[in-house]
DNA sequence: TATAAATTGAAATTGAATATCAAAAGCATG
DNA sequence: CATGCTTTTGATATTCAATTTCAATTTATA
């Protein structure tokens, strides 16, 4: 799994002519072993505690190469950081969100993924990705 | 209509007890005739022509205040300036965004809505808000 | 190993958004 | 309508995420 993705990558890098560095060799390696919606400072910080050299830069530039190879994917909640998430290959997740807590649940819905076509088939749109975010109260916070 | 979001508004101030002035009563103006998805900074510049003295940040208070008042909506797309769009009570829209030429479409779907409510209450989530929005290429771009 | 090109990282820069605070404006009261 | 209190405003400074810059380093290839 952690292999494939790693493939992934270097199948990626070599399409775009990109050379392999120790770099980014250790941020993939750290952004594999995260849990999900990590953002880019946490990330960092995680970096920087087993390789102090390794800027704030190039965990920047390498996330985006992560997006770009289909590794991950960005999402915005509405905390004013950009948040990384895993993508796993034929699946997609949407999320619910607390406004409580900051909770987030992650969900997977066919029939909507199906709307979505359909909406986009009607007004031509060839799909490439999506989001839904679902914000309220969890039941913790409910009460 | 435009009274009747005016009528809000100064509703929601008086439940606040915030002052009437002359500021917020010409943003709302300004904001209430304007397309879809104005970023503050469109706005702030609007407003500015139009009215020299006003002031950037004033801006970005009474959007809030439009946005607490339930009058527009924040959104994030991807281009790293938040935008308001209108709320139309009893009605929620979501967005095909077209990554070719930044098209936004705005669509509507009540079977996704019941969907969404659906895994709301499998989760022991209270809905306040949702954002949808699928990113692709429009017709015009695919070719 | 030498060369050319890509990559890195420290530091500077950008740009959106917020905070600060003195001056101005709104509001209630006498 | 003058007074006094509070909110609001706007110029400015500040914050903070994200990007750019560029000299030094590293990688790939010949």
């Amino acid at each position: 799994m952690i292999l494939k993705k790693k493939k992934i990558f270097n199948d990626f890098a070599a399409s775009k002519g990109l050379r392999s560095t120790r770099q980014r060799d250790i941020i993939l390696d750290i952004f594999l072993s995260t849990h999900q919606h990590i953002s880019v400072e946490e990330l960092y910080l995680k970096v920087k505690s087993s390789n102090p050299g390794i800027g704030h830069a190039t965990v920047y530039r390498t996330l985006k190469l992560f997006a770009e190879a289909g590794l991950a994917r960005e999402i915005l909640l509405h905390d004013g950081q950009t948040r990384y998430e895993h993508v796993v290959a034929g699946e997609h997740h949407d999320h619910l969100v607390c406004t409580g807590c900051n909770l987030i649940i992650e969900f997977e819905d066919e029939t909507i993924e199906k709307l979505q076509n359909e909406i986009a088939a009607r007004h031509g749109f060839l799909i490439n990705s999506h989001k839904m975010e679902i914000y309220g109260l969890c039941a913790n916070c409910r009460r």
